[in-house]
DNA sequence: CTGTTAGCGCTTTCAC
DNA sequence: GTGAAAGCGCTAACAG
């Protein structure tokens, strides 16, 4: 159908509703109705209609729209950093939950910079109905200050005691404590943690759960190191040389960079050490050893902050809080430690 | 400063900028002259009009903006997939650089369907300015009518001959003939290419280059494949019963995919069969062996596609196409096949 | 069932 | 230098 002129020269200025209107000999009321469904159209003037809508190509300007309606039909979403592979899946969620609901989604990376966060979401937040915000790394008073400026705000990965704002979140003490009970019935006694970035909220619940898993018959090692597979890298020595028998990655992206060190070293993963990650991203299963971990659905998890966005009602009421409970996966990086002949499980979880 | 009503209660409507001229005194038309900086406003108005802006925390709406001035200040990305990590860090060269330039992105995941990005692409383009289009699946013919419809489409990683569509593409041509001379520099003679997808431009960009590149000192044997790890995983197999020395695989997810393969088969990489992926995603860094792959700066690839983007008047001319040249990086993936003594170069040019 | 009218929030002439 | 008024494109009241 040679109906839109193709390529070259001069695009027309797009049709307006006013051009449709005269074009079918109706009122402009008349092609909202037919395009809205808002009120019954009778069957003639509606085919004149939608041929005219065919013919100019015409689509409603939503600027126009938003401003009557007073909604946008549109979501924010703020990341630490879009180059991680967990921040673009629950991207990748969100997105297609709200492509399903016909809203647009709109993205800012704040390249793991704290302070970037609030400004980021603030002007989002003009252009959307509401904000999903991923794992913020601002103080728990700058969030609750956002809070109360940004309508509809979702975090992932940050649950905040006192405000009522809706969360989804991974139960990270859980995960966290699976891990210690693997690694502890393979007869590790002493394991070092690589630690993840102070401020995320995700890192101080994970120390609150190895200070329960900690005890006399399992030592946690604290090793200061951070969120990318660089930093894990770099803190594999140090984590080497506190002796321990296993190291428990912040992350698989962390443990992958400490992963590659130790191929380095020739320590071989997972008889001179056992190494654990957290997330079971893609290439997880990749590596050799395959590295055991935890398993989280990542765009389930922007489906779920979606879900959120949308029960919290205009109003901002509505504040519950979704826990999703990771699970183990057991693979190849993980063994007992040597010496120990606990009998080493060869039934492997993994799929 | 208690301004910022703190997060329980109801939401006080949002502040117009009728409200503001009200409480500053003055008319809605001194606000707007103080806050755009269209015409000068003499001190003491401005003063008022400044304090009641951030007593009232008042943002203008941007849909009202938008009506008026007939321009969205967004711009909207089509990606095939999210979860790839090649696709993510294009997105997030684009978004950084919109950033930067107070536009908002606008995202749309086809989940790689090649039926999906046209409406995809026309959907967003009514909420933004224009549409960056990332490796498009679809027929020359459709991005022809496509084109037509939007206002100022960008593509990446596709150029079409006939049209005026702007560009930034990677020279697949050029990629794909380093890594052929590097294979037959080491003395292999028969290489297995695991195809990607292909209704893929960039696949047959491939294509053309291993034509140019295949002759009686070098052998290609084609086997389908995909663009997935998943996929190279698959025929990692069929590529091995072709009794090549090398593969060399359409990307470096794919060729991860088969890598992870090789370590179950127990098949040793370089040893027994050498390895080339394309790209040069963060992973394959990670993995061992290292995987020699050609270099492309992904983010650069969105930040060149923003460019292409402005530099597009809205009127539609400029049609330039940028051509990005990656770079071989030799890692420890491959190697003169077993009974050839060619120097094993062991100068790595990594880094 | 359909057309006319008013107005969403903002910017921008046009007067003063 | 400032205010009044018109109008961007659309939809929701109202008439008819």
């Amino acid at each position: 159908m040679g109906t839109a002129q193709t390529g070259t020269g001069a695009r027309p200025p797009r049709a307006t509703i006013i051009d449709v209107a005269r074009e079918a000999g109706v009122s402009p009321a008349t092609v909202s109705r037919v395009l809205t469904g808002s009120k019954p159209v009778s069957a003639e003037p509606e085919q004149r209609v939608r041929a005219a809508v065919a013919r100019l190509g015409y689509r409603p300007n939503p600027a126009a729209q938003g401003l009557l309606r007073g909604t946008t039909s549109a979501v924010g979403v703020v990341v630490p950093d879009l180059s991680n592979p967990y921040f673009a899946e629950v991207l990748k969620g969100v997105t297609n939950a709200a492509q399903h609901a016909d809203f647009r989604t709109l993205v800012a990376d704040t390249g793991e910079k704290a302070g970037a966060e609030r400004d980021a979401a603030l002007e989002l937040s003009r252009w959307a109905d509401g904000i999903v915000l991923c794992s913020p790394r601002m103080s728990q008073w700058e969030l609750t200050e956002l809070a109360a400026a940004v309508p509809r705000l979702v975090c992932v990965n940050r649950r905040s005691r006192g405000t009522r704002i809706p969360a989804v979140a991974v139960d990270f003490e859980a995960g966290v404590a699976s891990i210690c009970r693997h690694l502890r019935e393979l007869g590790h006694r002493r394991v070092a943690y690589l630690r993840g970035p102070a401020r995320a909220w995700s890192e101080r619940a994970r120390q609150r759960a190895l200070r329960a898993a900690g005890g006399p018959d399992l030592e946690i090692v604290q090793i200061p190191c951070g969120s990318s597979s660089v930093d894990g890298h770099s803190a594999a020595d140090a984590a080497l040389a506190t002796g321990a028998t296993a190291i428990m990655a912040f992350s698989d992206y962390v443990a992958l960079g400490a992963l590659a060190r130790f191929d380095e070293l020739g320590v071989s993963v997972p008889e001179e050490i056992s190494l654990t990650g957290f997330d079971d991203i893609a290439l997880s299963r990749l590596v050799s050893p395959r590295l055991t971990t935890v398993t989280v659905n990542k765009q389930d998890l922007g489906l779920r902050a979606w879900q959120l966005f949308v029960d919290t009602g205009a109003d901002g009421i509505a504040g519950s809080v979704v826990e999703v409970t990771p699970e183990l996966v057991v693979r190849g990086s993980t063994a007992a430690p040597a010496g120990v002949t606990s009998p080493r499980r060869e039934t492997v979880h993994d799929r």
